[in-house]
DNA sequence: ATGGTTGTACGACAA
């Protein structure tokens, strides 16, 4: 019985914020950690000082200024090089490795779904078509491969699919991240992978969940407007393996901190 | 409160 812990955070820039990255692994060390939002193109990442944090199985997509994914590991990983370019762009909001484990190699997927913009309506905001567009694609990708079989799959999608994953259902309805129409899209893709929600494995749904809180609230701690973007996935073969999670609320409150918290899961494979 | 804050990269844009 191997016990493997995934975490996956916004990191939101990988250069200003790699010292935090030593009190993540003190609080959760975790095996693999997934990143998005690292904000720095491939010649730029700081490949070295990661591998000296503990990590030395790096693979990482960047672009500049935007977006950005990273996986960082201590175990031996390959590359998957079949999967798609979402919606063409090459814009590095996606990284999936085969992890090299004593059972089989296990899938894991790293995705930094498209934020949106602000209105939500594919015909005047084109930012909320592509991150439709995106999420649809990912759910077609997901059909046509059949259920999930010993795959994970985390990152930040950018959308609150439960009542209890926003501060205010009602308020929010219109709020991109929460509407409708997001909801249902993602809660498709859910479905075309046949996947279990790995967090809420140990949070009733009718309990509050957030892993993102605004920059611009005056006391992000007292208001609490959050929400909850970040998720952890897992084929329903390892659902039963799943030991423990955790949600790390300390690290909005980090010097610098991200506007997201880091989530991990722990699995008994 | 049509505000507010942060990061990239040095002004506008994305979140």
């Amino acid at each position: 019985m191997t016990a493997l812990r995934i975490a996956t955070w916004n990191i939101n820039s990988v250069r200003l914020r790699r010292p935090l990255l030593n009190e993540l692994v003190a609080a959760l060390a975790p095996d693999v950690l997934c990143l998005q939002e690292t904000k720095c193109p491939d010649e730029l990442f700081p490949l070295e000082e990661l591998k000296a944090a503990g990590f030395p199985h790096i693979a990482h997509r960047g672009m500049k200024g935007y977006n950005g994914v990273a996986i960082l590991s201590r175990i031996p990983f390959t590359v998957r090089a079949e999967d798609p370019d979402w919606c063409g762009k090459g814009d590095c909001r996606h990284l999936g490795v085969a992890l090299d484990l004593p059972g089989g190699p296990l899938e894991l997927h790293d995705f930094y779904v498209p934020a949106g913009g602000d209105v939500p309506d594919p015909k005047v905001n084109p930012k909320f078509a592509h991150k439709l567009d995106f999420v649809a694609e990912a759910t077609a990708w997901n059909l046509e491969r059949g259920p999930a079989r010993r795959a994970v799959m985390v990152g930040d999608l950018n959308i609150a699919p439960l009542e209890h994953d926003v501060w205010s259902h009602k308020q929010l309805l219109d709020v991109v991240s929460h509407t409708p129409v997001e909801v249902a899209a993602l809660t498709a893709w859910q479905q075309a992978g046949a996947w279990h929600d790995a967090v809420r494995h140990f949070v009733p749904a009718e309990q509050k969940l957030y892993t993102w809180w605004s920059y611009r609230a005056r006391d992000w701690e007292a208001s609490d407007r959050g929400r909850r973007l970040d998720h952890i996935w897992v084929s329903q073969d390892l659902a039963g393996g799943l030991r423990r999670h955790a949600v790390l609320k300390p690290a909005r409150n980090w010097p610098q901190a991200s506007d997201h918290v880091p989530v991990m899961v722990e699995l008994d494979l």
